[in-house]
DNA sequence: TATGAATGAGATTTCATTCAT
DNA sequence: TATGAATGAAATCTCATTCAT
């Protein structure tokens, strides 16, 4: 055989690492991190153990790796500044694009709000997941201002509590969970 | 001498088990289950540990013994057969229960959250739970097909995430979360 | 109440340390020494753990005391002095003695088969054992001799062998083996 | 570099596990499965406990696996099928055979015999023991019918209870124990 | 790049023994 | 004499990580 090209041995490497991360998101989302092994996600993968630590420096690097990747969706899905005015469509935006982000990723999610609520490692998912939620709160807090009710701050939380709540049951019972129906409900509520 | 009474035995056990429960529900919640070690538990009650298999058969019981206490917490702060008409009021109770409960048992409620996520160990703690909120869901739908909404099974399940939402919101920033303006809000909002 | 006399203190202790010591060599016997705990004697003789410490000085202490009762029962069963002389009826004494001493104590000798094959435990039951058989073996020796075997101490360890045999045989099933049948013929065929 | 062949692979763990079988066999057979504990086993043999369970699911697997290669080690010397026909010749491989699986295989005889006194592990070897042991004593049986004896059923059962006391003998004092000698003057005795 | 045998630290669990009462 | 809570050492087992190939 030709020796492969460099391209082809980054191309190699993306695909394992790709493939590494996928499956430990699946078993960290479905049993827990602590609770997953390597030696677990290497046989789902059909890899050798020795081979993560190729690709990865640590269990814990493979959690962040999965944690960046999962935010770099997040940034791909809604830019903030996509949307500075503010008006009843950004209201809708937000809505929307949770609720696609959180069906097309619903493993990440799943893991996230295991995450957070485990100080030591709440810290690293935390972060800089504020980082992409507080221009929307802000945004949201001036919706709420605009639209002069009596204590905006209290509505732009309450408003942020519900996704929180939808996504966690929708990732409990995907299935059985009437989304649509909820997000229709949802916007007319909150609008 | 002669040896303590079966009372004195009796209340030195309840004693210790409470010390033990109390401590590992601290940890459990901050930490996780899994990252909890029975070590840990034992230093921090400055007992040894092989005490807590003196009072438990296992880590896993401690678990279930944290949640049996916390599901009895839940029992005593309302009890659905106490209203069976469903009025206006009943509404209100639910939210101020909630929050009520939710503030008296911080560590419990986050231990919860963090449970549900793992497939494994949510089925100690979901079952109970179901039991105990089937009741409620059925009667906010009741409440809701009354007041003739179009959905009503969506009005439900959007109440129920609510309130999931506000909890965790709650539990992971206690000191800084305006429960009392979101209650009044969510009262305004759902009513 | 009276304070109690000093012999019915012996009795009382007398007493317990009888019930210990069946309980023990039951479990000692069914389940191996390792295998059984001091929690599982005290349970099952309804006295706590501590009292068992109170009348002997460690688990190996229990041991010692459950062999030399078992060994005193043997010196009870026949006294080598009785048949000094001897005859063929030494022969059968031997047989009958050795299966009375059997049925009576079945967990005993359980016990003592499962011991000997351990060394470190071995030393404990052995020696003691071999001051009992030696005699034994000793006046086979001069009985096969006298019957003009050709080679009498072989005929003398295969009686031994032979009586060993039967016994963990019908102690593994003691009741579906025919040991009045076995006798008969031992008798004939070692005679 | 590249990594080891498959073949490499076996090699290596076909020889491991044998190293750790043939070390727990010796430690079990001398001191006793319970009282024997896999540090020993691993001190012994040169390796870290861990590795231990990289071969075996746990300490009872270990001995599951020595007995299997026990009775492989029967299998092998002798198949019951191979002399469906009774004669004197049977017999007298019986003898063979049981004498020189003993002497090829003295640790596992001893641990054998140690193991069938305790319930909760005598179920592990007596089950699958039986199975071999019964077409001989069924064979043994049909021996001594055709022979005429009066008790044929006592006959059997007194001659497997010669071989396992014969066993048991020469499995506490090897050295000692004149085998050839009792082998000789069984068969007269028995045939 | 890829393998899996091997390690070692640490987790869970057991249990003989001590001790205050 | 009698109790059982408490300990501490040691047992079984797990698993992230290393390393020779």
């Amino acid at each position: 055989m030709s020796p492969r090209t460099e391209k082809q041995f980054k191309e190699i490497r993306e695909t394992k690492k790709e493939l590494i991360l996928n499956i430990a998101l699946e078993e960290f989302a479905e049993h827990g991190y602590h609770a997953t092994s390597i030696s677990k996600i290497s046989n789902k993968a059909n890899i050798s153990k020795g081979l993560i630590y190729n690709y990865f420096e640590s269990k814990e690097d493979v959690l962040k790796a999965i944690i960046n990747k999962g935010l770099d969706v997040m940034s791909d899905a809604y830019n903030p500044t996509k949307f500075d005015e503010i008006t009843e469509d950004v209201f809708e935006f937000i809505v929307e694009q949770t609720f696609f982000v959180l069906k097309k990723n619903r493993h990440f999610w799943k893991l996230y709000f295991s995450l957070i609520m485990k100080s030591g490692v709440s810290e690293i998912v935390e972060e800089p997941m504020r980082q992409y939620l507080e221009p929307f709160i802000f945004r949201m807090l001036e919706y709420y201002k605009k639209q002069g009710k009596q204590n905006p701050m209290a509505n732009a939380l309450l408003f942020g509590a519900m996704l929180d709540g939808i996504s966690i049951n929708y990732i409990l019972h995907p299935k059985m969970y009437p989304l649509e129906d909820i997000k229709k409900l949802l916007i007319q509520k909150f609008k």
